[in-house]
DNA sequence: TCTTGACTCTCCCCTCGGGGCAGGGCTTAT
DNA sequence: ATAAGCCCTGCCCCGAGGGGAGAGTCAAGA
C-alpha cells in the first residue's frame, strides 16, 4: 500500500492527476481511509496506471482510455488499430504544414515577403453553364465532406446514372464554422433529364487553387479584392469545384480546386 | 466594408473566432459603430487575417502570433525558423509514437497481451561504489534537463576536470510533477578528491531499461514490485544512470538507461 | 408604416487535463 | 508542545473559442 506521493513518484505522475483520476473514475485508489480521506494505492493500481499511460502516449483522451481499460482483447485491438490510423493521418497533416513552413521560409529568403500569398491568382469573369446535378444540402463540417460524398455517390449508382466528373461543394449561408456550416455538395450527372436538380447559369469570377485545402481562404481573398476592385458585387454563395482532389491523388500540393464566386455589376459608382 | 457574418465567410472564420480576437486585440475591425456596436472590416483586415490563419497553422499560438505581425523582417524570419525546429521536434515525437503504437499491435496479435509491458526487465540487487561528482539540485521540469547538464559540463570544464562517463539524476522528494521536481542531476569527475561531493555506496535495486523515457515508469514500476516482493524496502531516493542517452545515438529506441532504488531489507514481516 | 426575418450585440457558462493556492486535518519526531 | 511533512477538499485558472439567452439593428416586403 502506498500513499498518494509515493504512488505518484512510482508512475512519474502528479499527485494532482492521481486525484483527478479518482474524481472522473478513471482509476480509483484500492481503498480510502473513512475518516481522513487518505488515498492508498496497491500494485493492481499501477500497472492500469501504466496501461493508461501509454494509452494517453498513443493519443487517446480520458474518456475513450475509460471504457478500454475494461473492454474485451477483440475491441481492444481494433481501437488500437483505429487509433494508429488517426496518428498516422496526423502525422501527414503535421509533415504537410512543415513543408508549408519549409516553403514559406525559403521564399521569404528569396524575396523577403513576409506574407507568402501565392499573388498568382489568375481571377477571370466566366458565365457557367447550366449544369445538372444530384446534391446535397446539410448542415455540416467540412471534415465530414467524404462521408456525405459518399452516400451522395451511392443515390447516384442507385439511379443507374453517369457522374458527370464535375464535383463541388456550395457555402450557403452567410457565416462560416468550421465544424458546422450550410453546405450544399454535389455531384454532375450526364442525363440531365433525369438529374435531381440543375444549376442555374451565373456570371462568376473564378481562380484557380492549388495546394491543399487549408489555405483556400487566400484563394476566397483574393477573389474578393478582385471583386471589389474591378466594380463588381458579391451576388449569391461561393462555390468549389474539385478538379484534381484527395481521390485523384494522394500528394495534397498536387490537389486543384476551381473557386467560384457568382457576383454582378455594381450599379452606383459609390460604395 | 464587410459585417462580421460576410467576414466570417470570406477568411472561413467564425464569427465567435473574430469576436474573439477582437477581444484579445489580435486582430481590430477597421470601424465599430459606436451606437450599435456592429463590427466593420475591409480587405486590411482580410490581409492580417490570412496571415494569421497561416502562423496558426504553423504552430503559433495567438499570444506568440500578436507581437508577431508587427516585427520586422529579420525578427519573423528567426521566429519563423524556431518555429520549424520544433514542429520538426513534434514531426519525431510523433514518428515516435507512432512507431510503439505499431510494435505493440504487433505484440497483441502475437500474444493476446494488452498490456505491452516488457517483461524482461532483469533487476539485481548491487552495492553502488562511491562516485565523485559535481551536481546541480533545483526545481526543475523533465524537459529542462538538456539545459541543466549545460551548464554543469560548463562548471566542469571551468574546473579543469576531467568528466567520468558517468551522468545520470536523482529525484528527490517524495511528489513527481512532470514540470517541476525535486531533481539532481550530476556528472562523474576523475579527480576525486577535487570533486563537489561524493555520493554514498547504497544498496540498489537496480534494472536496465531500454528505449525512450516516456516508458521509464514501467521500469519504476517492476523495480517496486520486485522490491516488495523480495522482502526488501525502498530507502531513498531512485535515480537514474545515462548509459546510451540522446547525445550518444539519435534513435530513442537504442538508448539505455540503468534505473537505480536504494533499498534495505525489510525487518518485520509482516507488510 | 409596420412587420418580419436575418443579422448583430453583450454576457455567462462550458470544454480538457489538470495546476496553484488557501485553509485545514493527520501523524510523527523532536 | 510544536514543528515538519504529509494529506484532504474546494475554489479559481489556463487556450481558443462554442453554445445559447436575451435584446438591439437593419433591410425588404406587405
Amino acid at each position: 500500500m502506498y500513499q498518494i506521493g509515493e504512488f505518484s513518484k512510482i508512475c512519474q505522475v502528479s499527485v494532482k492527476t492521481l486525484r483527478y483520476y479518482d474524481k472522473v473514475g478513471l482509476l480509483r485508489p484500492s481503498e480510502v481511509d473513512r475518516f481522513t480521506g487518505y488515498r492508498y494505492y496497491d500494485r493492481a493500481q499501477l500497472e492500469k496506471m501504466l496501461l493508461i499511460q501509454k494509452l494517453k502516449r498513443y493519443g487517446f483522451s480520458l474518456d475513450e482510455i475509460q471504457p478500454l481499460l475494461s473492454c474485451d482483447n477483440d475491441a481492444f485491438y481494433q481501437e488500437l488499430c483505429r487509433q494508429r490510423e488517426k496518428l498516422q493521418w496526423r502525422l501527414m497533416e503535421l509533415e504537410t504544414v512543415f513543408q508549408e513552413l519549409t516553403l514559406h521560409l525559403r521564399k521569404l529568403e528569396r524575396t523577403g515577403d513576409i506574407m507568402d500569398i501565392p499573388n498568382g491568382y489568375e481571377i477571370q469573369l466566366t458565365e457557367t453553364r447550366p449544369m445538372a446535378v444530384f446534391s446535397c444540402r446539410e448542415r455540416m463540417g467540412v471534415d465530414e465532406f467524404g462521408k456525405y460524398f459518399g452516400t451522395l455517390y451511392e443515390r447516384v449508382a442507385k439511379e443507374g446514372l453517369t457522374p458527370g466528373g464535375v464535383v463541388g461543394a456550395m457555402y450557403h449561408g452567410e457565416e462560416f464554422n468550421h465544424d458546422s456550416s450550410d453546405i450544399e455538395l454535389f455531384v454532375s450527372v450526364e442525363e440531365s433529364d433525369r438529374a435531381e436538380k440543375v444549376m442555374e447559369a451565373r456570371q462568376c469570377a473564378m481562380t484557380v487553387h492549388r495546394g491543399g485545402y487549408s489555405t483556400l481562404n487566400e484563394a476566397y481573398a483574393a477573389l474578393v479584392s478582385w471583386i471589389e476592385e474591378n466594380g463588381y458585387e458579391w451576388d449569391g454563395a461561393p462555390f468549389d469545384i474539385y478538379k484534381q482532389g484527395a481521390w485523384h491523388n494522394r500528394k495534397p500540393e498536387d490537389w486543384e480546386t476551381e473557386v467560384y464566386f457568382p457576383v454582378r455589376k455594381r450599379e452606383s459608382a459609390a460604395s
